[in-house]
RNA sequence: GCCCGGAUGGCGGAAUCGGUAGACGCGGAGGCCUCAAAAGCCUUUGCCCGCAAGGGCGUGCGGGUUCGAGUCCCGCUCCGGGCACCA
């Protein structure tokens, strides 16, 4: 394909102008209004994809607009680079990790630059920097210090194959790990914790406020699954002073209790399991302890048996309300995390009570009202509201008030409380890994688990290290990483071999990189108060959970432990922008489907500029992308756009309108030399560059680039039109340079090379340009004329048409008055100037 | 199962407040330029009937509200995503 420019030539130009004189750089006194725009800090996998392509592209959208409006922009980037990919390439290659990293990461920054993706370079962070490992391992030790970390054993997800834990994103469905195919499992290890649960309140409260997609803060709050309810004391029969509590959210059903059910993990399950009854609840029991939780969680389809699934005790308890002996069972179905790892059942009105209970036999009572027909259709568990009934003191009452009025029947008695549950857990961070920031903690025999002294951080791995394929972290082999000294006692102790979890160092690179300075604390108190919250936050919509919840809850833990300044905005990103995915033949485009379209090639083709204005333009920034056979041609139509544009500005001569040569294959061949008064039709354009500049704006500000784009082609087109007739110097200028303004963040090289050939001065030193009001509100408008709501007519009218004279207009109308067929009309609904409606029925 | 999205020409998409459906682009057709081609430029392009003038139909399906519905309401179908024993 034949350019018009030399793309490749004009994007290296700009990208070493911008480089060399620091053009995007920005200092923390810099007096414009400050803006902070943040792409999700990226995960160094080599060579930017396509989905990077995006994701930059509208970042640097945002930058280079907010600049051009007048702000002082803080666009920074940095690496996530600690991860399992560059240990598994160790593993297979012998490559050092950091090696490893090091590499792809001078690969994927070089594919942002040749996008002409502008930061602050200078402010650069990379997660295995040691100063960025030592600042996260003085706030795992504020954490702890503040009770915000701590250590517990927990059921976590085992690996057999892999001898390590996993995350519950590395567990398939199956229950099998996604690397070894093992069959993962459950064990009990000691663990370090951080305690999010502690903010589950504000997190979920402070989601109302945020300007971000409804569909992220509706994915949070059911991460966070807050549950009102009361937890009850139930008396078990035969066990003076024995107690099982419950927990329920529908304290208002408790007449409706025919059985209880412990979780198989319950402690008092031994104590209260007879003998007759124990072979069944041991065979239970034994089953669970063997299942992953994923693997539990899916037994309604494809394991055990249902009747399998649950086993009577031999004990009794008694329902607080009726005074009933029900039994007690243990069943799979109820979970130990979760409440109190105990429920009172109520079939009626719960629907895995009724399953269960139609297996067992047991008995149903209704306390709720269910609709007319509910029985005869064949309806089982009743949830939704309806008048109490078999229940006492709460009969007649509506849900609401009965649960009330349960639970101070409860509290007044001393038997239950009101209660709230959350289904977040707090965040198990050690990972048995080697790529990751060291958990700072030495273990004592004789103190336990001691905090590394902070003058003595950061504790880094040891670099000869050998990977072998035993899925164990090198760590826990290296002599002389292991062994040191306790810092209380100074006796030989051993380092704790865990490291983090790579989502700690994304939970607070933001704040570090307002000062990534700052050798003294790892927030510098005046730049974050000055920088902070994000403005603009880009990223995709994988991270809707954990990530964000992540850096919400660090943010505010920095705050209270006091290395984040108390007046610090408690929520780091105001605004979320969530990009779509780019799939290909429905799938996901990414380096482990193998269908990655490397960008490399378009800059070699057609420039970083015109695979930009693809991005921005195939569709809305929010939604997926499926690309297709056909993509290539649609990234040559927007090649073949700058193509023109080039001729157009070219064409037009440079600042002054006198006249430059035009460029060759430029329609007309005539430079624009007429200067003065201005005819209708130059009066026109003028209108169109105005009203053009004021639609592009709002396609801006509302993320419609796509709509944005075709503005901006819409005015480019008119103007070829018009600089082929004998177009006004003036005019057309102001045109062109509009266009160039419009166009700057989206296809930056190109726009600043035409700029600096017509003006002689730097486009990126432009404001945003503004538009006359004046202009923008068309003189003249096409009135539709319908008769009976179809179309009959469209005639020219003045903008400022009065209701009366465009009524008589759409009656004098000939295609009307044929239309009507000397039917008198009803009635005429005039919307001056748009629309005439002439009804007659 | 529950909760969100979405469905518009051959394709990606546009229509900001209930008022011209299909902006912009891709693809297609025809033409100019050329020995020829490529590139470029111009015209045209929702579907159907018609030589034309013109007419009819048309935003997943069925109803409704309205002078007027892609847009609002009710009931479906299909597709995509999230959650899924959380008591």
């Amino acid at each position: 394909m034949a350019r018009a420019y030399d793309a490749q030539a004009i994007e290296q130009k700009w990208q070493a102008r911008w480089r060399d004189e620091g053009t995007f750089e920005v200092d923390n006194d810099d007096p414009r209004p400050p803006f902070y725009a943040l792409c999700m800090y990226p995960y160094p996998s080599g060579a930017a994809h396509q989905g990077h392509v995006r994701n930059y592209t509208f970042g640097d959208l945002v930058t280079r607009y907010q600049r051009m409006q007048g702000k002082a922009v803080l666009s920074p980037l940095g690496f996530d680079s600690f991860g399992l990919p560059a240990e598994n390439a160790a593993i297979r290659t012998g490559t050092h990790p950091r090696a490893f990293t090091d590499a792809r990461i001078a690969e994927l920054k070089n594919s942002l630059v040749r996008l002409g993706a502008v930061y602050d370079w200078r402010r650069e962070v990379r997660s295995h920097d040691p100063s960025y490992i030592h600042w996260n391992q003085v706030i795992f030790l504020r954490f702890l210090e503040a009770g915000l970390a701590y250590r517990a054993n927990a059921p976590v997800n085992w690996c057999p194959g892999c001898q390590t834990v996993l995350a519950n994103e590395q567990v398939l469905a199956d229950g099998t790990c996604e690397r070894s195919g093992d069959q993962v499992v459950t064990r009990d290890l000691e663990q370090w914790f951080f305690r999010i649960t502690r903010y589950a309140d504000e997190l979920l409260d402070a989601l109302d406020a945020l300007e971000w997609p409804e569909r992220v803060k509706v994915m949070q709050r059911n991460w966070i699954g807050r549950s009102e309810g009361a937890e009850m004391d139930l008396a078990v029969v035969g066990h003076p002073g024995r107690i099982l509590t419950v927990f329920t959210t529908r304290p208002d059903t408790t007449f409706g209790m025919t059985y209880a059910v412990m979780a198989p993990e319950h402690p008092l399950v031994d104590e209260l399991t007879t003998d007759e009854c124990r072979p069944a609840v041991e065979e239970l029991r034994q089953r669970v302890a063997t299942e992953s939780e994923i693997q539990r969680m899916s037994s309604a389809e494809a394991g055990p048996a249902l009747e399998k699934r649950g086993a009577f005790t031999g004990s009794y308890v008694v329902n607080p309300f009726s005074g009933a002996e029900v039994p007690l069972y243990v069943a799979d179905y109820v979970l130990m995390r979760y409440g109190t790892g105990a429920i009172m059942a109520v079939p009626a009105e719960d629907q895995r009570d009724w399953v269960f209970a139609k297996l067992h036999d047991l008995p149903v009572v209704r306390t709720v009202e269910p609709p007319p027909g509910w029985e005869e259709q064949g309806g089982e568990a009743y949830a939704g509201d309806g008048r109490k009934i078999n229940s006492g003191f709460l009969d007649g009452l509506g849900i609401a008030e009965a649960k009330e009025k349960a639970i101070e029947h409860l509290e007044t008695r001393g038997i239950g409380r009101r209660t709230v549950n959350y289904r977040l857990r707090d965040w198990l961070v050690s990972r048995q890994r080697f790529w990751g920031c060291p958990i700072p903690i030495v273990h004592c025999p004789d103190h336990g688990p001691v905090p590394v002294p902070e003058d003595q951080l950061p504790v880094l791995a040891p670099t000869d290290v050998e990977f072998l394929p035993t899925g164990q972290s090198p760590l826990a082999h290296h002599e002389g990483f292991l062994h040191t000294t306790c810092p209380v006692c100074g006796k030989p102790a051993t380092r704790e071999t865990d490291t983090m979890d790579t989502f700690v160092d994304s939970s607070w690179y933001f704040l570090r990189f307002c000062d990534p300075f700052d050798a003294d604390e790892p927030v510098e108190p005046g730049a974050a108060l000055r920088w902070m919250p994000v403005d603009q936050y880009i990223g995709g919509i994988e991270h809707a959970i954990l990530h964000l919840m992540y850096a919400r809850f660090y943010t505010r833990a920095l705050i209270d432990v006091g290395l984040a300044p108390d007046d610090l905005p408690r929520e780091p990103f105001r605004r979320l922008f969530t990009q779509g995915m780019i799939r290909m033949d429905g799938s996901k485009m990414s380096k482990s489907k193998g269908n990655l379209i490397a960008p490399s090639r378009y800059y070699e083709t057609v420039g970083a500029d015109a695979l930009r204005l693809f991005h921005l333009f195939v569709g809305p920034p929010a939604d997926d992308f499926d690309w297709t056979d056909q993509t290539d041609e649609v990234i040559e139509g927007c090649a073949r756009f700058l193509d023109r544009l080039w001729r157009l500005v070219e064409g037009a001569g440079p600042e002054g309108g006198q006249g430059g040569p035009l460029a060759a294959g430029a329609a007309g061949g005539r430079a624009p030399s007429r200067t003065g008064g201005r005819t209708a039709e130059d009066d026109a354009v003028r209108r169109a560059t105005h009203r053009t500049v004021e639609q592009v704006t709002g396609d801006i500000e509302r993320w419609s680039y796509n709509t944005a784009v075709a503005h901006c082609m819409e005015l480019a087109n008119l103007l070829r039109g018009y600089a082929r007739t004998d177009p006004h110097a003036q005019v057309l200028g102001e045109g062109c340079d509009a266009l160039l303004q419009l166009l700057a963040p989206m296809a930056p090289h190109l726009t600043c090379e035409l700029w600096e050939r017509r003006h002689g001065s730097r486009l990126e030193d432009q404001r945003w340009p503004s538009f006359d009001p004046a202009l923008v509100v068309e003189e003249t408008v096409t009135m539709v004329v319908q008769v009976n709501g179809k179309v009959r007519d469209r005639l020219d009218v003045p903008a400022t048409i009065g209701e009366e004279e465009a009524r008589a207009a759409a009656l004098a109308s000939e295609r009307v008055v044929a239309a009507l067929g000397g039917v008198e009309p009803t009635r005429v609904v005039v919307r001056a100037p748009r629309l005439v409606n002439v009804v007659t029925a």
